[in-house]
DNA sequence: GCTAGAAGAATGAACGTTCATTCCGCATAA
DNA sequence: TTATGCGGAATGAACGTTCATTCTTCTAGC
C-alpha cells in the first residue's frame, strides 16, 4: 500500500467505525487494525485522535459543499433556490448514511458545538451559500422575519430528523416523498 | 442524609454532570464525590451506570409528559391543540436547559437509539397524545399527508434544533418568539 | 547495473491513565 | 452484640499514545 493510500485507508475505515459506533467505540488500535496498519502508523499522518477527528470532518464539509454547489443557480428565484439546496443536502444524507452519522457524532461532541458556535457568530463557508440566499430572502420578504440562525432551525431542523431516521431505518424515503417534505420545509419559512 | 435523599442526589448530579459533558464526562466517582457519598454505595441503588442512567430518562420523561398534558383541552380545534402542544414544550426545553440537554445526549447514544425504535413500531406513552392529535389531523385533512413519523419530524425537528441552539446560548428566545415559532412549524405541518 | 549504506516509514509491545465495578473493614442503630 | 448500610481503596479491563526496533526505499559510488 502507498503512503497516500494508507492515510485515506485510515479516513476511511475510522468514518466507517465513529459512524457507527460513536468516538468512544472506535478505539485507534481498532481503526489500526481494520486499515491495515500498526497502531503507530496513524500517529504519522494525524498527531492524536482529536486532529484525526477534525479533519475527517473537514474532508466531509468540502465533499458536501460541493454536492450542494453542483446544479445551483444564484439568478433562480427563492424559492427554486431553497428547494434545490434542501433535496440536494436530504439526498445527499439518504444516499450517504456514514456521512451523515459521523456528522451528528461531530456535532453532539464538544469539538462540534466549539466549531457551530465559531459559524454562527463568524464567517461561514457553505453556510455562505444559505446565508446569501437566506438574507436575501429576507430583505425580499419571502421568509419570515426571524433571526437567521432561527431560521436556519425552521428550514433544516426536519431536515436533519427526517434524514436521520431514514437511516436508522424508521422508514425509507422515495424521491417524491424528498420533494415533498423539502416543499413542507419551505412552507415552514417562507411568508 | 436519609436513605431515599441519597438516591435522588446521585439522579440529581448525574443528570447535572451528565447534560454538560456527556457519558463519558461524567465517571460514577465523580458523580458519587459531588452527591456526597461513596462510589460504592450508588451500587446500593443502581444495579450499574446504564441503569442508572436509562432509570434517569424513564424519569425525564415523565415529568416531560405531565407538563404537556397541564392545560390540554383534547376538544379544542386541531390547530390549537398543536400550538399549546409545542409552546408547552419548547418552554419546557428552555427552561429546563439540563434536562433537555440530558435528552439529547440520550437520544445520540445507542440507548437512546433503541428506545426509538420501539416508540415508533409500537406502543407509545406520551407519544399517545402527540400520535393521537396527528392521526386526527390526517383524518380531517388538517395537516399534509406523510407517514405519521415524517409528520413528527417535520414538527418537532425545528423545535429541537431552536431549543438546543438556544441552550447552547447562540441566541435567547422570548415569549414571542416562542408564539410566532411554533407557529411557523404549523404552517410547514398543515395542508 | 549492482550493491552498500543511509534515511525514512512502519510496527506493535509497553506504558501510564482512566474508568466501572467489587469488596472488605467500619460505623451506626437495634 | 449483632446486623445493615456505607465508604473508598483496590481491581482489572480498556484506552490513547510512545518509542525502540524492523523493514523498505532511495542514493551514491564503483
Amino acid at each position: 500500500m502507498t503512503k497516500p493510500e494508507k492515510r485515506a485507508e485510515v479516513v476511511r475505515v475510522a468514518l466507517e467505525l465513529i459512524a457507527e459506533k460513536g468516538f468512544h467505540g472506535a478505539p485507534m488500535a481498532m481503526i489500526a487494525e481494520r486499515a491495515g496498519v500498526g497502531a503507530g502508523t496513524i500517529y504519522r499522518y494525524f498527531e492524536n485522535k482529536e486532529v484525526l477527528i477534525t479533519e475527517l470532518y473537514r474532508e466531509l464539509e468540502e465533499r458536501i459543499f460541493q454536492a450542494l454547489l453542483a446544479g445551483y443557480d444564484p439568478d433562480q428565484p427563492i424559492r427554486e433556490r431553497f428547494l434545490h439546496l434542501g433535496t440536494t443536502l436530504l439526498r445527499f444524507f439518504v444516499d450517504h448514511p456514514l456521512e451523515f452519522r459521523y456528522l451528528e457524532q461531530f456535532h453532539n461532541s464538544p469539538y462540534g458545538v466549539e466549531h457551530r458556535r465559531d459559524k454562527l457568530l463568524g464567517k461561514g463557508r457553505e453556510d455562505d451559500i444559505f446565508r446569501g440566499l437566506f438574507v436575501d430572502a429576507i430583505v425580499r420578504r419571502e421568509m419570515k422575519d426571524f433571526p437567521l440562525p432561527i431560521l436556519f432551525s425552521l428550514a433544516f431542523g426536519p431536515l436533519l430528523s427526517v434524514a436521520r431516521d431514514a437511516i436508522l431505518g424508521f422508514y425509507t424515503l422515495d424521491a417524491d416523498q424528498v420533494a415533498r417534505f423539502v416543499e413542507a420545509c419551505w412552507d415552514g419559512v417562507r411568508r
